[in-house]
DNA sequence: CCCCATGTTGTAGG
DNA sequence: TCCTACAACATGGG
């Protein structure tokens, strides 16, 4: 699920949900997600009796600010989510980080254990070692065709790359370029002006909406590509047949009517 | 059993 | 050196 429509709405539910409160105990935490084989017994210590006293969002990392000041960093990889629990009975199956705190639980849970959890005390510091480019929504117009634009490989693999611009995954970037009637496989380098003004302001639309509608795909206008997504739909727009091929290892839908080279 | 999956990273090659 | 491509990673579901 976790792209930066799915992360910012992690966001607003850690924000409802546990926010201001204080960790009494670690319950249960799977040392395999932690960064560089770090030490339980301290990342522990490090938590317990801390009140979470903030929370951001950079791409597709969760940062939850915790007294001291220090971050509590999440990353889902290809699957998960957050889920606060009122007690420790129905604890969801693929939990990795389970937190006790005054009143609630809060569990991180990730199936495919292609996540991450950090602590650091400097945020700025975290995103430089990651390489990661500016956060997809707030990254302005020049800064958005500069980065991109100078790129010598197809559009879609740039919109995905981190480094570049922090946030886009593999389903946005279908959407967004459909959206922009722009092939997926056309070089950075050979698109005009026009079709990068169009891409900046797709890319800000499709991530502010799909935030409105809390991630979920099937709240998303019927125009969009994400609903049709699959082998059997075609394009929403003209009805024509869906392509699907490969782009830097990622399934690719687009419509090859209304996305030419 | 086989293939696929909303991601990142180390490494190979140009 | 800088950049791009891609296999590998871990696990569940169809």
């Amino acid at each position: 699920m976790p792209e930066l429509p799915e992360v910012e709405t992690f966001k607003k539910y850690f924000d409802r949900t546990t926010l201001n409160k204080r960790i009494l105990s670690i319950e249960e935490v799977d040392s395999f997600l932690l960064e560089d084989d770090q030490d339980v017994q301290a990342f522990t210590r490090s938590l317990k009796e801390k009140i979470f006293t903030g929370s951001g969002r950079h791409g597709k990392y969760l940062l939850l600010e915790l007294q001291g000041p220090k971050y509590l960093i999440l990353h889902f990889g290809m699957t998960g989510f957050l889920k606060s629990l009122e007690n420790s009975h129905h604890i969801p199956d693929h939990t990795r980080l389970l937190l006790r705190l005054d009143n609630s639980y809060l569990a991180f849970v990730n199936a495919r254990r292609l996540g991450k959890i950090f602590l650091c005390d400097d945020i700025s510091l975290f995103l430089q070692k990651k390489k990661l480019g500016p956060d997809a929504l707030s990254i302005d117009k020049t800064e958005f065709i500069g980065r991109v634009s100078k790129r010598k490989k197809p559009i879609k693999s740039a919109l995905m790359d981190q480094s570049m611009i922090a946030g886009i995954g593999n389903l946005y970037a279908d959407e967004i370029l459909f959206q922009t009637s722009v092939h997926p496989l056309s070089l950075c380098t050979t698109l005009e002006r026009e079709s990068y003004n169009r891409m900046f302001k797709k890319t800000k639309y499709v991530l502010n909406t799909a935030i409105a509608k809390h991630a979920k795909i099937g709240k998303y206008p019927e125009t969009w590509l994400l609903p049709h997504r699959t082998k059997e739909d075609c394009c929403p727009l003209c009805k024509g047949k869906m392509e699907v091929i490969k782009i830097a290892g990622r399934t690719t839908y687009f419509c090859s009517e209304r996305q030419k080279i």
